[in-house]
DNA sequence: CTGAAAGCGCTAACAG
DNA sequence: CTGTTAGCGCTTTCAG
């Protein structure tokens, strides 16, 4: 027997089939107390055959409680945030709780549009990357009532919690190996993200230890938009012509460094001896390029497990007392264009 | 004045904070109904005030109205689906649905955990990837009595509507390229995936091609995991190895076919009249790379809009009857690894 | 233009 | 082990 209304199912319809009481399917349903094997049986075999689905919204409402975790991150389409995602998606999975993503674009506006969105669901948890927020959104995040936690950075004052690395450290430390490594003409090729503070607070500690160590940046270029492998190239190839005794080159991800790179095999440009090279990120595309880029690893599937694993913690026991920053530390790769 | 306790706040304080009834506050904070001029300003700077944030939960109980569309997708790692939801999320910018993506991970079992868990919060539409689903994945979706939309993919008969390019005459228009060009010798690398039913038909399509024209593949390699494009070298290397003679590698993907390409110049191969080599895909990766590797376009971010597009008329206008089968053509683009 | 009453579909808290 | 009774915070509907 078919019904010929279109109307969802409902905890009622399982329960006139199944002969149970409403109470009683919703305890199956949920193995939430104890239920005998026989109601059980008659129960779940009624709700199959219907083809039922629970109505989250109204359990929701009834539960006041929501397993949803809303991330909050700048964009998708580079390799840095799927992979947090996937540190994310497997530490949530022993647990109830769920995450929904939403994207930022790196504007302050639309993070503000996006968080209300996903706070206006009653999330369990936040994860949002960054600490600089608007005013309102802070404001939100405080009121909302439920753990918080910035990643990628830890150069600020968390609302809450934050995971992340020191970007300023890691510009400092790939700084360090360029000057002991001896090279002295060292180019900056970047992204032009006013709102990338992670990139800025990389550029920062990275151009202050090379003051220190007397040197100043020989050149810079920026770029927005396109194919970033192939914007490498074309920074790379502007660079070189306009400052031609640069003897290293420092970018600010590793995908125009892997384009940086290309370009100058081609040319037949002897790296690292000639021009040395380094990017940031470690992301895996690296590993089938002819030459491995120097870059440093920032710890993202590391810094996404933590954070999740924190909102976890907190759902769980509210009580349970948590360091308000975790930091973690990025490890230089030499590859094969940093001398050492 | 702050409140002390940390109850999440309601309609109700924004009520008594303003003076106005709950149902007025509603009807501002919804642009609903008319409401004089004077009332709206006291509701707004309340609701300000307070830092209210309305409780969706609630909302779309009574309203039985969920403005999400649950987007679901076997990946997020490889460039396709990520263009695929800019696609999406660039068509409903304009209307009031909201995109929430779940990843399967190529597994029918996850597809039907995660379609049961998202169609649990009602969303008012589903575009899912592929035409192929579990019994009781198409159960499920058929009786939601919401749009469905399968994208991708034009080869099969969709549950409701299915937008998407023919992964069969894309391989069979490859294949036509390829033996117009005068190969002979040819080589298939992809991935081990049985449940990539587009690889596979892709792939069905190519060898039926080369049948008619009698030529047998020569040789065919397969990986699972790992950098793509490190895969693309090792494959490219075992395969020409084993197969010296291979004059055309036909890639499953763009990013193996990269690595391949990659590694066929360092060796000094003349590409394309030693060996010709064609992906699929077109990614934009592609384009910072020394030579263009020949690829067809998958229309992934038009599929994305038109999907989107199609919900969202759907939502609005429920009667309107929109056609069943959207077929997008994927064009060859030659690059400079295959001759003409 | 504004308000009161009655649920939306489920679960918490009690009773048995 | 099972059922009953009240809501959860909003919106729909119907009166003013």
């Amino acid at each position: 027997m078919t019904r010929h209304d279109s109307r969802p199912l409902t905890l009622r319809d399982v329960s006139e089939a199944s002969g149970v009481s409403e109470m009683t399917v919703s305890r199956v349903l949920r193995n939430r107390g104890d239920v005998s094997e026989n109601t059980r049986k008659k129960v779940l075999a009624a709700a199959k055959q219907l083809g039922y689905v629970p109505n989250k919204i109204a359990g929701a409402l009834a539960s006041q409680r929501v397993n949803l975790v809303a991330v909050i991150i700048p964009s998708m389409s580079n390799m840095v945030f799927p992979e947090v995602m996937t540190g994310i998606s497997r530490a949530l999975e022993g647990t109830d709780l769920q995450p929904v993503v939403g994207i930022t674009d790196y504007l302050p506006e639309k993070e503000e549009k996006v968080l209300y969105e996903m706070l206006s669901w009653r999330p369990s948890g936040v994860i949002i990357a960054g600490l600089e927020h608007s005013d309102a959104s802070r404001a939100m995040l405080r009121a909302a009532g439920i753990p918080v936690v910035e990643i990628m950075d830890v150069d600020g004052m968390p609302i809450d919690t934050m995971v992340g690395i020191s970007h300023r450290v890691a510009g400092e430390k790939m700084a360090q190996a360029i000057v002991e490594a001896g090279y002295k003409r060292i180019g900056f090729l970047g992204t032009k993200m006013p709102l990338d503070h992670r990139a800025r607070k990389r550029f920062e500690g990275f151009t202050q230890v090379m003051a220190k160590a007397g040197i100043e940046m020989a050149d810079q270029e920026f770029y927005s938009g396109g194919s970033a492998l192939a914007k490498g190239r074309e920074l790379t190839e502007a660079m070189l012509n306009r400052t031609p005794d640069i003897d290293f080159l420092y970018y600010s991800n590793d995908m125009i460094g892997a384009g940086g790179l290309l370009y100058l095999l081609e040319k037949g440009v002897d790296v690292p001896a000639q021009i040395g090279l380094a990017g940031f990120n470690g992301v895996e595309l690296l590993q089938g390029l002819p030459r491995q880029l120097a870059t440093m690893d920032a710890c993202r599937s590391e810094i996404g497990r933590k954070a999740a694993e924190i909102i976890a913690e907190r759902t769980t026991n509210p009580e349970s007392d948590l360091p308000k920053k975790i930091e973690m530390t990025p490890v230089i790769s030499f590859g094969d264009t940093l001398k050492r």
